[in-house]
DNA sequence: TGTACATCAGTGAACGCGCGTTCACTGATGTAC
DNA sequence: TGTACATCAGTGAACGCGCGTTCACTGATGTAC
């Protein structure tokens, strides 16, 4: 699994054959046969292994939000340092969330449902004063959801040799998820002329 | 292009051969080299091919507004509307932004920077008395630019038996639109308390 | 209007290659008695 | 402690197949004079 995590770093998943696997991995091509039924078998195990940067984010933020009063940033820091630490991981995802295999996909999608929840529920917390619905804040966890991956994609694609690049795009992730906020705290005191116009 | 266009419904570009596109074609694999030097130049020219329905929404919207109060729903709708209408071309692009190869990713990303613009140009109209600089401008149609892809790639994937998830989706992403306008009509009278911390 | 030539999309045979998968086998490690 | 057997990861030969690309060729259409 580390190998095609290493592979893909270049390509897609299905573009790279069960014989590279394995030679990169040190071993007769039908030895691979041990270990996974085919590539796709391979490539969702390795949502599950990826999703785990994700799942570590969310525990970073619940540790971090309680003693730190500016919990966008922590929560944009901390994703800018899980991105750094397991590019491998999140390339994957973001590689093989919609260009991927069907079965690849749809376990992506799923990993993501449960996240979206996860966001929502410290959301609520966080605007407890607000008032709004559930509904209200799975689409906005949703919306901050689109936003931390265009994120995260866009920090992949930064050169190497202009780091700086990276700080421009947490900084523009930081406002977003900030601007989401402020419409969140005024949501039910704009009234419905700004709501349904 | 057209047929390559169909069969990557399924696949990624990076997984269909020179000879199947030929095969759909109906033409022999040689014949491909009058057209095209490879798949990933073919893969180039659908880029610009498969944005025009993104350059057409703009368009419509911009001729929309002028008559419309809710150009919030208005823009949703047309969005949904070329969804349904060009599905293969948006397919084409979410499955290539991040899954394709080196030069058709550039080819969309760049493509995308310029959409981004448009509607920050449009935004600035939109927002005249809300005092945003030209950054926060730019920041905001990013964000509804992730939104929309967002909405589009969840489009593509609703089973065609359950046509209803696609009004839940679009109702979702008419909300977000909402928030964040609603975001930056506050943006900066809301004090540097909301904004900074 | 007729002739000669250029351009162009497509043909079909052939090549060497890497692919996924099968099969019978090996040798090390673990387990039962 | 010793023996017999099971499990397991890996081996290596072999298969038929589809691949990208080369080459010399065809025949229709366009163009110059």
């Amino acid at each position: 699994m580390d190998v095609t995590l290493r592979l893909i770093t270049q390509r897609s998943l299905a573009s790279i054959s069960l014989r590279e696997v394995a030679r990169a991995a040190g071993i007769v091509p039908t030895a691979f046969y041990r270990h996974f039924e085919s590539i796709d078998a391979l490539g969702v195990e390795l949502v599950d292994e990826s999703m785990r940067p994700l799942r570590q984010m969310i525990r970073d933020t619940r540790r971090t939000s309680a003693a730190n009063d500016d919990i966008i940033r922590a929560t944009v820091q901390i994703l800018g340092q899980q991105v750094r630490d397991n590019p491998a991981q999140f390339r994957f995802l973001s590689r093989e969330r919609y260009g991927g295999v069907r079965p690849v996909r749809r376990a992506i999608a799923t990993e993501l449902r449960l996240f979206t929840s996860e966001l929502a529920i410290d959301l609520a917390r966080m605007t407890a004063g607000f008032d709004l619905t559930s509904d209200d804040l799975e689409r906005s966890a949703n919306l901050m959801v689109s936003a931390m991956l265009a994120t995260v994609m866009e920090l992949l694609e930064v050169d190497k040799r202009h780091v700086q690049d990276e700080q421009v795009i947490l900084d523009r992730a930081e406002w977003q998820l900030r601007l989401i906020v402020l419409g969140l705290s005024l949501w039910h005191s704009a009234g419905p002329s700004l709501q349904e116009r």
